[in-house]
DNA sequence: GGAAAAGCATACGGTAGCGTATGGAAAACA
DNA sequence: TGTTTTCCATACGCTACCGTATGCTTTTCC
């Protein structure tokens, strides 16, 4: 159809001889399709998770698409799945390391959800807590994530010291804050915002 | 959503009032449309604002709506600005009435926002955020609101005491904790919600 | 090397949505 | 009362999708 002049260092010539030769000729497993559509969520959210964008994004067109997956629901399905275990997982390896100062994990939890390193990461959040409001698989599947590390991270400040319903406010009040700053557009509110970031640091974890 | 039996279907009663019911034949001015917009935004999102489906919405054809809107991008812009008017003014309000002990003043700012009562508010804030991600006018609003919100809420910690370094970070984090509180699932993390939500205002506010 | 299976392209029908054109009814006005 | 303006319905073309059907080309396996 419109094949605009495919801009990005064409992966095939249009219209040639199709296999040259050096083409990697890479198959598309149902794992690279997810790989791929998580890209296009992260950016565009599940509204914008279309199954001919996604394709045209593989460099290939839904015929293929629709050998690998029964329709664009098992995608999203697989999409939620891979996140949930994603999820899950980055949980047990920091719980796995779970020696030394409470306090230290804790700052080194907010570190990680920063928004700007882990900057996809928090985008995927983001996009599947907006998914989550309209469908409610996504909700379940949210909810599990959410109360998986809250569980962890009030395990952390009981450690520290404080009593199990301190722990568990603080433990919320972290996440809701990692992501609630992820919501937020305040860069010019302050021009220190290291230091603005540490206080608030400070306040979630200190005694 | 399905349609219930309106339905005139194939034969259309002949050159009869079409104003059968009670329809109080309401004339549709933009206010009008706009509320009805803010509406569906609130459920759906900004994706899901599309033009014939409110014209649904609001008993009418998309033929009233491109007599009101030049097109659909016109109504999101009424949209944001209505938003950001509706802030604005909300912030003002509570600023006007602002004598008093600054920490009640804090609670009530906290409580206002929770999630339960304002359920719709909370909806369109994150909508509108979430809008914001993918528009650079809708991200300059939320911008301007932000930093609208976070500097009375500052004056009000400033006021009750603290270092300006010191206000600016727990405004920071109030909103930060707010919305972050209406991403997260953890209905199912505590059996006492309310408690934990007064540990978490408390931990806000006092120093 | 040849058949079978896997992986993908192409073509098609169908829906939903945007925006335009145009006509008809209702209200305002003269 | 007749005309103009306002407001809305209907019909149309267009695009972006979804999902299916069918055929072509690789790969795999014997």
């Amino acid at each position: 159809m419109e094949n605009k002049p495919v801009k990005s260092t064409a992966i095939k010539p249009p219209t040639r001889a199709r296999r040259t030769s050096a083409e990697p000729r890479t198959q598309l497993d149902p794992d690279a399709w997810v790989d791929a559509a998580i890209d296009v969520f992260a950016r565009e959210g599940v509204t914008g998770l279309r199954v001919e964008v996604l394709a045209k994004h593989c460099g290939v067109t839904k015929g293929s698409f629709y050998w690998h997956f029964k329709d664009r629901q098992a995608l999203l399905d697989a999409v939620l799945a891979r996140w949930k275990e994603g999820r899950i997982r980055d949980i047990e390896k920091t719980t796995a390391m779970m020696q030394g100062d409470p306090r230290d994990q804790l700052h080194y939890v907010i570190e990680v959800y920063g928004a700007n390193r882990n900057r996809k990461g928090m985008s995927i959040e983001l996009a599947v807590r907006d998914w989550a409001r309209h469908d409610t698989k996504a909700a379940a599947v949210v909810e599990e994530v959410d109360l998986y590390r809250l569980e962890c991270t009030r395990k952390l400040f009981v450690n520290s010291g404080m009593t199990d319903a301190e722990a568990k406010s603080r433990s919320l009040l972290l996440y809701a804050c990692v992501f609630g700053l992820s919501l937020m557009h305040y860069t010019h509110f302050d021009d220190n915002l290291s230091d603005l970031k540490q206080r608030i640091a400070e306040r979630i974890v200190s005694s």
